[in-house]
RNA sequence: GGGGUAGUAGUUCAGAUUGGUUAGAACGCUGGCCUGUCACGCCAGAGGCCGCGGGUUCGAGUCCCGUCUACCCCGCCA
């Protein structure tokens, strides 16, 4: 076999590295194209062979990821997305092409055709393909690569910024490539198991009408419609019910969904929904449907069983027992309601509290007395505060007494009656927040899930999924009511019948489904009765006119023959980030923005030029803000 | 809008309490040596606007003020 040597940089001898660099590059000028791709073609990926494959010639193509040289035996680790092949340049077996191989660098990207041979006594066990190792006969350098400013290797500790403005590179190492490998493969699943169970994907518009209610909108100028603005899509909310009442029965789509709000780990602006609808159907029928649809991920992507079905609490009883509507279920360390135990407490924290109608909680940390100093809990109290706790009281129950600040002031009755609420007993530390419900519920809720990890209770290789249901319809601010999911939710079949009720009070048809404490879908029965709905949008304080404002089409549709139907939407990134156990949904991006939402490799936003603005009929009323000094 | 953490070689960090001659280490990079490495090893070398701007001072990486960027959180996200 003829042996081919592409680009080489072999440098003379007083000749810099940029001057090598650029003089080989002119000369690959002159050779304007590769014939290598015309003439071979790959054979095997980089992390499939096997001694099965001894003897065999094989042609190998990907990236330089290792390089050792031992004086006349050089090592090369060749790379592609599905693993690593060592390859060896002996002199003995062909001095050509190891001279070449020396010069060789990391990330370079190349192809080589060789012999699968043995590594004998050599083997390494820590790799898949350890046991064998390619003597290369050639080899094409397709392209050399600058030093790339952080190491491409599977663990990083290059900064995260870093590693965005070069994505493309971040993107090479391997939990990178697996997770958008994983969820290349989510996507399929899903796609098979909904189209097996009679659903069919529609695309809706991206470019749409802008709904005030909600998140705030990203909005794009029209050009045609001068001062007049489209919406990117929060969801597809208004699209799929619109698709049944066409008809369709039933609907998914993997979609694009954009919201202008604060970032956080698990938030991005754009974000991919996996959304449903189904006609003719009871909360029941989603759920079982959703059920089926995680056990097909999970079995497909982990081959494990999850078991449906899944565990389900109401709305109330999680924020009672979890302080949150997303728990993690899988760790105790439950909130108790001590509010009776210490109505009369000399504690007058406690006792005026509870006076005020507001509510004594708190969490008993099983063998919690020796775990936590002093300066522990003066963190564990810096936690509650964030949330609008006023402080954290504490006790620890030591085998003689009780002790801390306030235990001076709790009476043995009333110690009593602390200790059977919370199943307290020697050794235990328990923790109070007397505040608000709303505050103890988000206070002790989320210091619950400090506690769950900083105790070590969570075991990392469990999913523990859970459906919340029965929430309210609407929560009050500043004696306004909003929708707690959206306005077209279906009231609780059993309180129809009470909408002139107390509406705080109402129970809507919605389902949360929450996994390890993240909710990953949310979805609900939707109002198909016209004089339903307006009564819905009239103590959401819409008159008539608004209404038909803001939802005028859909309103008229309605009025068409709408079947029942409801649906669900999953966070497709969040569930991929417990998919793969990492803690930002930034991993599970291609290309994901920053907590400012900038891309910072393609630097977006930016600037635009003035006969854009002008063709689009904006004027910028801001003074341009100055270049950042820093770039 | 608010709170917290960080920003010093290409990268990850030390140096900061106590301002003082020439700002260090590791990894990476470059060169040399090395035939079984796989975090290869050994030797040598290059590499710095101490985020940016201002102030205090005889003198600032270090003290003060402002500002920018990244990350985490509160608000916000039907």
């Amino acid at each position: 076999m003829a042996t081919t040597v592409g680009l080489i940089v072999v440098r003379g001898p007083t000749e810099t590295p940029s001057a090598a660099f650029r003089r080989s590059r002119d000369q690959h000028k002159e050779k304007t194209v590769s014939t290598f791709l015309e003439e071979h073609g790959r054979t095997h990926m980089c992390g499939e062979l096997r001694e099965e494959n001894i003897g065999e010639t094989v042609t190998l193509m990907g990236w330089v990821s290792k390089y050792r040289n031992l004086g006349r035996l050089v090592f090369i680790d060749l790379r592609d997305r599905s693993g690593v092949t060592q390859l060896r340049f002996d002199p003995h077996h062909a001095e050509e092409i190891h001279d070449v191989a020396t010069e060789l660098r990391s990330e370079w990207c190349i192809a080589i055709i060789g012999e699968v041979v043995s590594r004998g006594a050599n083997k390494n066990p820590d790799m898949p393909t350890g046991s064998v190792e390619i003597l290369p006969q050639s080899l094409e350098v397709f392209s050399k690569a600058e030093t790339p400013p952080f190491v491409i290797r599977e663990e990083t500790d290059a900064h995260e910024d870093l590693r965005l403005r070069h994505r493309y590179l971040d993107l090479r190492r391997g939990p990178l490539q697996e997770a958008l490998l994983t969820r290349s493969k989510v996507n399929a699943l899903t796609r098979n198991y909904l189209v097996d169970n009679g659903f069919a994907e529609f695309e809706t518009p991206v470019l749409n009408r802008s709904t005030p209610e909600g998140a705030r909108d990203y909005l794009v100028p029209s050009r045609i419609h001068p001062g007049k603005f489209y919406a990117l899509p929060q969801s597809p909310q208004i699209f799929k019910q619109l698709l049944m009442v066409s008809g369709f029965d039933r609907y998914f789509q993997i979609v694009k969904c954009f919201r202008d709000e604060d970032l956080r780990a698990d938030r991005q602006p754009e974000f991919t929904q996996i959304d449903m609808e189904m006609s003719f159907v009871t909360p029941e029928d989603v759920i079982e449907i959703c059920e089926g649809m995680m056990a097909a991920i999970f079995e497909g992507v982990h081959d494990i069983d999850v078991e449906p079905p899944f565990e389900r609490l109401s709305y109330d009883e999680a924020m009672v027992r979890f302080g949150v509507d997303n728990p993690d279920l899988r760790f105790g360390l439950e909130i108790s309601d001590v509010s009776e135990a210490v109505a009369d407490s000399e504690f007058r924290v406690f006792s005026g509290t509870v006076a005020r109608g507001d509510v004594v909680r708190g969490i008993c940390v099983e063998g919690g007395v020796e775990e936590f100093s002093r300066k522990d809990l003066d963190e564990l109290e810096e936690q509650v505060k964030i949330y609008g706790a006023k402080g954290l009281a504490w006790v620890k129950i030591k085998s003689d007494d009780w002790s801390g600040p306030v235990a001076n002031f709790i009476g043995d009755d009333e110690r009593e009656a602390i200790s059977a609420k919370m199943g307290a007993s020697v050794g235990d530390l328990l923790l109070f927040v007397a505040a608000s419900a709303d505050v103890a519920c988000a206070s002790l809720g989320n210091l619950r899930k400090d506690l769950g990890n900083r105790l070590g209770l969570i075991d990392e290789d469990e999913f523990r999924f859970c459906w919340i249901t029965d929430f309210p319809m609407f929560e009050e601010e500043d004696g306004q009511l909003h929708a707690m999911h959206h306005p077209f939710t279906s009231p609780h079949p059993e309180d129809l019948d009470r909408l002139d009720g107390d509406p705080l009070k109402l129970r809507a048809q919605a389902y949360d489904l929450v996994l390890n404490g993240h909710e990953i879908g949310g979805g609900s029965i939707r109002i198909h009765r016209q004089d339903v709905q307006n009564r819905i949008f009239e103590l959401l304080g819409l008159s008539e006119q608004e209404a038909q404002d803001k939802f005028g089409f859909l309103l008229d549709a309605l009025q068409y023959g709408t079947p029942p139907h409801g649906g669900i939407a999953f966070g497709m990134d969040r569930l991929l980030m417990i998919l793969t156990g990492v803690d930002s949904i930034r991993q599970v991006i291609a290309f994901p923005k920053t907590t400012q939402a900038s891309d910072l490799m393609a630097q977006a936003p930016s600037d635009v030029d003035e006969e854009q603005l002008e063709e689009l009929h904006l004027r910028l009323i801001e003074p341009k803000s100055e270049e950042n000094s820093t770039s």
